[in-house]
DNA sequence: TATTGTTATACTCTATAACTATA
DNA sequence: TATAGTTATAGAGTATAACAATA
């Protein structure tokens, strides 16, 4: 097993995250400005507006890079802030389930425009119907081969 | 101008936000674990090791998503570490030049292979040579095009 | 006047550990 | 005993504004 990455590699590698981190920075500034939105918060007000129903707080961890109290204190500001509710579950009185307001659907609703509108201008603007295809190809088989790797919730917790 | 994006659209940012999330988790986690390091701290040693010489920190500046007083925090913490070395700049009073120390290029060197195999075993591992080089090509056009856009360093500071 | 960099400060994010309550 | 979630707390990252020194 070679010590370095192939000349191939590490200029695919660089693309890929300083276009990745460009990309996030103006995601990031579009969702402060438009919505007063973190990205985390942002995904999961997304994740809730996606989903069914109400989901629980580990449901909705999951896929989330987030620590359990972390997750907690950003419910909560959503909560403060009326884009979400959380009530006990019916069925497992341990869970909690959070579930998405009216107020945080028109929150959505109000930055998913210019969030589209980045994604467009910056990722996709340069490339032709076939790179698209291509690219999601390629990551898909990445993100598939990563999420078979044992996933952050997953983890036990330090006793 | 469509308000949403095509399916083909969503699903190829779905693959490369959340793979780009879980690789650079997974880096961050590799850096701080193996070097002590954060992402940003390991962008700055790396940035100084592959220059001639020293940099000005508006030169370290550019291509890290930063404000500059949080490379003046970083440089301050680098520097206590004995990672990195401060000096006045000759030729301009104004300028400080900021040049790795051995010991900074060994612990560049000390996280490096932990790096590389984290990259190679997510990214590259479930990719062939073809895959790789299309998606160099893919993303080395879409950074192109996001740099051509104002970039941050250059933003007029407020008044 | 504009630019380089630092300082002071404050706020947000994230994590660890301890805790309560339920399964 | 294990799990769901919260709380308390602490540390790290980031940004704004004000500042001093130099161009």
């Amino acid at each position: 097993m070679a010590k370095s990455l192939a000349p191939q590699q590490m200029q695919t590698y660089f693309a890929l995250t300083e276009a990745a981190s460009l990309l996030q920075y103006a995601v990031r500034q579009q969702l402060q400005s438009e919505g007063e939105l973190s990205y985390v918060q942002f995904e999961i007000l997304a994740k809730l507006s996606a989903a069914d129903g109400p989901l629980t707080m580990t449901e909705l961890a999951d896929g989330v890079v987030y620590s359990r109290s972390g997750l907690t204190h950003q419910a909560g500001l959503l909560e403060t802030a009326g884009l979400i509710a959380r009530e006990a579950s019916p069925t497992d009185q341990r869970a909690t389930l959070v579930g998405i307001t009216d107020a945080g659907r028109a929150r959505v609703a109000q930055v998913l425009p210019g969030h589209v509108a980045i994604v467009r201008g910056l990722l996709f603007d340069p490339l032709s119907k076939q790179d698209v295809a291509a690219l999601g190809d390629i990551m898909g088989r990445v993100r598939d081969h990563m999420r078979a790797l044992p996933p952050r919730s997953s983890r036990p917790r330090r006793r």
